[in-house]
DNA sequence: AACAAATATTAGAATATAATAATAATCCTG
DNA sequence: CAGGATTATTATTATATTCTAATATTTGTT
């Protein structure tokens, strides 16, 4: 279908920002909370969100409260590969 | 260094297109011309031409010229894999 | 309930991407 | 070298992304 070749430009769009990677590589130890992500990132909350918010959308991350924060996990381990292919270049 | 992030992203884009998608699966068999792709893609020349060239340059695709035609292959097989791996969703 | 901290959402301006149409460039063939 | 076919490039318009700043929401604490 071409519907499928849709969502996954979507999806492969959604890894295809260099922020987005370095959220990716961060995650990929532990989750992290929205404003330590920030911190490490130097950048500012409401764009971290917008980032989290996109790879979320795509099923990449996921998302649990603790305590008053918002935890982001990696949800797709499918994305790590793809990373780990594109760093082979 | 995050100059290669930005690369890593920029060959992620080129993956992150539909038609570019459908190119990649047209080409996963074997090489096709320019006006070939075209017809099979039901989409005007100058745009699969620059289609083409974005998968070109980001090493994807490799171009041969033979008789009067540009035959593209697909240069790069990791750009296969990862599609296979987006695919498994 | 009021306050503070953490996160999400919205609107806006700047930039990037994409499709079309038109034109240019390439390169066989006779 | 002229003509025709193939491919590439350019300009333009429409749409999508991105970042910032401002505001709203959510949640925990007192």
């Amino acid at each position: 279908m071409d519907q499928d070749r849709a969502i996954q430009a979507e999806y492969l769009k959604a890894l295809a920002h260099p922020t987005r990677i370095r959220i990716m590589e961060l995650l990929e130890r532990e989750g992290h909370c929205v404003t330590n992500i920030g911190e490490k990132l130097e950048l500012k909350q409401s764009n971290i969100s917008q980032h989290l918010g996109i790879l979320r959308s795509r099923g990449i991350l996921s998302l649990r409260r603790e305590g008053g924060l918002s935890i982001y996990c990696i949800k797709d381990p499918r994305a790590l590969e793809i990373l780990r292919l594109v760093r082979g270049s």
